[in-house]
DNA sequence: CCTTCGTCGTGAATCGTTTCAAACTGTAGA
DNA sequence: TCTACAGTTTGAAACGATTCACGACGAAGG
C-alpha cells in the first residue's frame, strides 16, 4: 500500500541505497541522480516512515516531557520553551500530563520508555525516583523540571522556591499584614511544600506574625474558589489579613470567592499574592500580585541540559540550575 | 545494548514467538509458560520497542492533534478531550501548536504522517484543504476540529460559530447597545469570520445598530490590549458602547486597557461579551460574559468520529457534527 | 600501458517485533 | 494399535530505512 523507499529506487533507477543517500547526505550523490530520486519521490508521494527509520537508529527524535497539569498557563510555557530548544536540533516534544496522577505519571513514563525517547523531562509528583533511577539505568537522560533532587543526582532546571515563599510572605509582611494565610496543597507537592516553608520562614523571623494553613487538594481555580469561600464565611475576627497562595489559580479561585461571591474587598480587608505571575494575573478582578518564574526559559534550558547529558553518554555530569523568583507588586497587595 | 524479546526468549528457554505471544495473547500460553516468561522479562529489565512494534503493524498507536493555539485554555480542554477518548481505546494523541502559522501547520502534518498517525485531528489555519486532501488519499483519516468544510467531503466536529456570533450580539442589542465593535482577526481565521458574519446579521436585524470591525493579527491578550487602547484613547462620541470580542484572550486584554490603564467603566461605558468561556473569564476584573462551546466534548467526539472512519476504511462516510454554542450572561454586559 | 586514486553507486545485513503455517505432545475414542 | 484432535510451541518471513564494505568507472600521473 504506502510507498517505500525500494519503489522509489525502482522508479528512479537506482538502488536502495542511494535513495537513502538521496535522503541524508545528499552531496555523495551526482547531482542528476538526485534529481531523478527526487522526481519519483515527488511523483509517488513517498513519505519516509519514521519508525523504520527509529528502529534502524536505535532511538527516536523525541523527547518526553511530563507536567503537572497542562492547564496550568506555567507549565504550556515551560513546554513552548522546550519546543523551541528541541526543534533547533529537530527534535520534537512529546507531551504528557500527569495530573498529579502517580499512575498517570508512570505509564506515560512506560510509554515514552517504549518509544525510545531521547530523554525525559519530568517535574515528578512525589518522590518517585527509584522509577526515575530506572529510567536511566536503562539510558534514558532524565532531567528534573521545576524540582531539584536532594542528592543531586539527576540534572534539573528549577526555581528556589523556598526563597519565592520567603519573598511573598515577607511582602505581605512589609505592607503591614501580620494574620496570615497560606492557601495551597496538597503538602504531598514539592512546590507548595517549598513555598510553605519559605512563608514559615519569613513569619517566624518578625514577632507578632502569624501563619495560618489552609489545605486544598490541588491547585486549581476551583479548589482556590473553595478555601477562599471557607475563609469568607468565618466571622471577621477569625480571618486572616492576608492571604498567599501556593499559585496564581488558586488565588484566582480565592480572588472570585471573596470578592464577587462575597462583599470582602482586596486588598482593604485581606491583602492577596499569588505564584507564577501568569498572563491572566495582571486581568483578574483585582490585579494579582505574584511570584514570576521565567517558565519558558525553564523549558528552554532543561532540553539544553537533556541534549547535552544524552550527548555525553554514560559518564555524563549532572548539572543543577536554578533561578531566582521574582516579585511582582500589583493591586491585591496594595501599592 | 537494549534488551530484546529474542534474550527474553533465550533466558525463559522459549522462541521468539512464545515472548510475543505472552505479550500480546497470554490466554494461548500455558499458564506456567508465562509465568516463566514474564518472570525472564522483568529479570532482564525488558521494555518493549515501539519503533518496531509500529514498523510490523504498519501505522502508530498515536493521532496526531493540530491546534491553532495550546496557550488558548479552550484547545487545551479539546485536547483533554481527546485524550480521553483515544486512552479508551489504548492510544496516545501528539499535540502540535500551529500558531495560526501555515507553515508550522505543514510541518506538523509532515511529521505526523512520516509517524504513520492513526488519524489528524486539525483546525486548519486557512483554506489548506489540498494538503488535507493529500494525507488523506495516502490513507491517513482526517477530522476536523472547530471547523467544517465547505463541501463536506472531511469529517468533522465544530460549533456553529455564526450563530454564536449572533447569539453575542443580539445579547448586546437586547441590553440596549447600538454602536457596536468587533474586535478580532485576523479575518483568515475561519473562527473568526463566522463570528463576524454572525454579529453583521444580527446587527442589521435591527435599524439604527451599527457594526464596526476592529481588526488584530491574532487572538492574544496582548492583542486584546493594544485594540482595546486604541478605543480607548478615541474621543468619547467615537467610541463604541458595546464590544464583541473574537475570543475570551482578546476580551481579557480589552478589559484591561479599557478599566486598568484607563478610566472607563464597564459595562457603564462599554459593555463587554467574548468567546469561548474559558474558565478566567468569571475572574476577570468585570466578569466576562461569553459564549459557551462545549471544548471537552469537541475533542472527545472528533477522537470518537476519527477511529469511527480510521476503522471502515477507504469507504468511510463523513460526519459532520455541530454542537449550539451558549450564552453565559455575566456583569460585563450589565444584569 | 599500467597503477593509483577519487567519485558514485550497489545490495546484503541489520534493527526488534509480530504473524502464521507447521510441528509437536499427549489424550481420548475407535 | 491407530486416528483425531485440541492445546502449545516453534521459527522463519516480513515490515522499511540505514549502513557499510565493496565494486565499477574514469581520470590523472608515471
Amino acid at each position: 500500500m504506502a510507498v517505500s523507499v525500494r519503489e522509489v529506487a525502482a522508479a528512479a533507477s537506482v538502488s536502495v541505497g542511494t535513495v537513502s543517500n538521496v535522503l541524508n547526505r545528499p552531496e555523495k550523490v551526482a547531482p542528476d541522480t538526485v534529481a531523478r530520486v527526487l522526481a519519483a519521490i515527488e511523483e509517488l508521494g513517498f513519505v519516509r516512515n519514521d519508525a523504520a527509520r527509529q528502529l534502524r537508529a536505535g532511538r527516536s527524535r523525541s523527547i518526553g516531557l511530563v507536567v503537572l497539569d497542562v492547564r496550568n498557563p506555567f507549565f504550556t510555557d515551560v513546554a513552548r520553551g522546550a519546543e523551541d530548544r528541541a526543534a533547533e536540533d529537530g527534535m520534537t516534544i512529546l507531551l504528557g500530563n500527569s495530573d498529579d496522577n502517580p499512575d498517570r505519571e508512570r505509564a506515560y513514563l512506560d510509554l515514552f520508555e517504549e518509544q525510545r525517547v531521547h530523554g525525559v523531562l519530568i517535574s515528578p509528583r512525589g518522590e518517585d525516583l527509584p522509577r526515575l533511577e530506572r529510567a536511566r539505568s536503562r539510558g534514558v537522560p532524565v532531567v528534573l523540571v521545576d524540582r531539584e533532587s536532594e542528592d543531586r543526582s539527576f540534572s534539573s532546571v528549577a526555581v528556589d522556591d523556598v526563597v519565592g515563599g520567603e519573598t511573598a510572605v515577607r511582602h505581605l509582611i512589609d505592607v503591614g499584614r501580620r494574620r496570615i494565610a497560606f492557601v495551597g496543597g496538597p503538602a504531598s507537592m514539592r512546590q507548595v511544600a517549598d513555598r510553605l516553608e519559605g512563608a514559615r520562614r519569613a513569619a517566624s523571623e518578625v514577632p507578632g506574625v502569624t501563619l495560618e494553613v489552609v489545605e486544598t487538594e490541588g491547585t486549581t481555580v476551583l479548589e482556590g474558589r473553595a478555601a477562599g469561600e471557607a475563609i469568607r464565611d468565618r466571622a471577621p475576627e477569625h480571618r486572616p489579613d492576608a492571604i498567599f497562595c501556593a499559585n496564581d489559580l488558586l488565588a484566582v479561585g480565592v480572588l472570585q470567592a471573596l470578592i464577587m461571591l462575597g462583599d470582602l474587598r482586596v486588598p482593604d480587608d485581606i491583602a492577596l499574592i499569588g505564584y507564577d505571575d501568569i498572563d491572566f494575573a495582571q486581568a483578574a478582578v483585582v490585579p494579582l500580585s505574584s511570584i514570576r518564574q521565567p517558565a519558558w526559559l525553564i523549558g528552554y534550558t532543561a532540553v539544553d541540559l537533556l541534549l547535552r547529558e544524552a550527548g555525553d553518554g554514560a559518564d555524563a555530569t549532572h548539572e543543577q540550575v536554578q533561578f531566582q523568583p521574582e516579585l511582582v507588586v500589583r493591586e491585591s497587595t496594595g501599592r
